[in-house]
Formats: C-alpha cells, structure tokens, sequence
DNA sequence: CATATGTTATAGTTATTCTATAATAATATA
DNA sequence: TATATTATTATAGAATAACTATAACATATG
C-alpha cells in the first residue's frame, strides 16, 4: 500500500487543511516520492493518520483528480496518474499570471522572475 | 486623482472579492497602467465604484501595503510605492513553489513550466 | 459473508469573508 | 477657523467556506 507518504498539517496555517494535503501529495509527486501507478492510502486511512476529518481529505483527493493528478482504478484506490495531462491547466495559468503580477508589482524584474522559477525547479529536484 | 483605475469584480468567482482587487492592482502596476507615486483612490471611493464595502476595498490596500506594494503617505493617501521590496517575497516563494510543485505533478515538464511563465511575461509586457 | 473502499447525504460547528454603522484622529481645503 | 476627506478602529451581523460527525449505500476484495 502507499509509499511511506509525508504529510504534516498545520492547523495554524492560514491555508486551509485540504488545500494542504494537496499541495504536499504534488510535492512528493514532483519529488519522485510518489511515482505513477503508486497508490494512495484510502482516505479514511490517511484522514485517522493525519487526525482530521474523512471528508478534508477527499476534498483533497477530488482535487487531485479535478485535475488529472490521481485516477481512481476499478480496485476502488486512487493511484497517481501515468498520463500527461497538460491539457487541464487553465487555472494553474491564473495562478501563474496572478503570481507573475505580483512579483512584478512587487519590484521583482522578469529575470529575477525566470530565476527564481528556476532555482525553485532546481531545488525541487535535489530533494 | 488616481489613473483611471479598471478594476473589474465577479461576484461568482470563487476568488474573495478582497483578492480580486489585489490582483488587478498588481495587474495595473505590471502593465504600466499604475506607475510609481500614482495615487490610490479611497478605500470609499473605489468601494462605492466597484460597489461593495470599504471594508473590502481596504483588506485589500493593507495586504497591498504588508507587501511593501504600495505606501500611505502623510496626505493619508496611498501611492504606488517608489522602492524595490525584494526582501518582502517569502510568501511568493511559497506560492512559486506550490505552483511549480503542482504543474509537475501535472505533467508538465521543467521546460514546460519556463517557458509558460515566460510567456506570461511577455504577455504581460504587451497589455 | 465480512471488510474496506469511494460516494452521497444530512447536520452542525467554526472560521473567513463581506456588509453595515459609528466614531476618532489627522490632513486638506474653502 | 470650519468643513470635508481621509485612514483607522471598533462592533455587530449576515453570508459563505471549511471542517467535523454520523450514517447509509454500492462495489470490490479477501
């Protein structure tokens, strides 16, 4: 079942508890800790690890699957997805341009941009 | 008084309307349609205009202004502010990171995300 | 059959967001 | 000086979102 999968809450973050849990599932797939095909732990499973509420983590996980990130196979067990699909990114593209907007606004210029993006990239990958 | 301000607010977005103003403001000042020292309208002006609470309107000036984006002066109006706040960034960091984190596990590659957000710079640059 | 799973439904609590008023202090303006 | 405009603070309430608590159902697994 599941690779060893490192989650850690927050409950005094200012990000909700199920925007959390999707975050750090993209981190330990960007970061290899979770490779295609791999499972996920049912969601009550990792509701009673986490100490939170069934429903939170399905919140999560129909995001992921809003998205293309997971898949749920016929065993009735979400499982990273094994295709691309770069085809879903409208948002992420918002986020982006909000993202972008807000650094400019804040005096970055668009190298400091490009390689703070990079470095971001860089240090995700060594990890 | 203050550039002609186009600010638009979509009461069904799932975006907080306090966001909204946020982001268009950072949006004005990346494109060039607000400019150092330009000055704000009033937190009851605007509000009156976008028509919503001055309330709203000013959580969005204090989280502008937490961000070193903008400065009250002694006149009690707020302008655009003159200096870099590169130091400021520890939060964009972590959404960069979310974001980057996120198109991976998408699907997109590292080249992929680059060259998106740079994209999203020159289309920026040409509004 | 018994268990584990996702899903749906209902309900309630808590936190966030948005609104509505009012008051105060400081600045600008007539 | 007097009036108006501004940000700021303080309350309070309404509306929405987030989180929790149970229960029930269908399906797949062992």
């Amino acid at each position: 079942m599941a690779k060893t999968l490192e989650i850690v809450i927050d409950r005094n973050s200012e990000q909700p508890l199920y925007l959390q849990i999707y975050n750090q599932i993209t981190y330990n797939i960007s970061t290899k800790k979770l490779n295609k095909g791999d499972i996920l732990p049912s969601s009550r499973t990792l509701a009673e690890v986490l100490n939170i509420n069934f429903h939170t983590v399905n919140q999560a996980y129909q995001k992921l699957r809003t998205n293309g990130i997971i898949v749920l196979g016929k065993s009735k067990k979400y499982a990273i997805a094994e295709g691309n699909n770069s085809e879903k990114g409208t948002k992420l593209i918002e986020k982006e341009k909000d993202m972008v907007n807000e650094a400019l606004a804040m005096g970055y210029t668009e190298n400091d941009i490009i390689e703070s993006v990079k470095r971001i990239i860089s240090s995700i990958r060594s990890d």
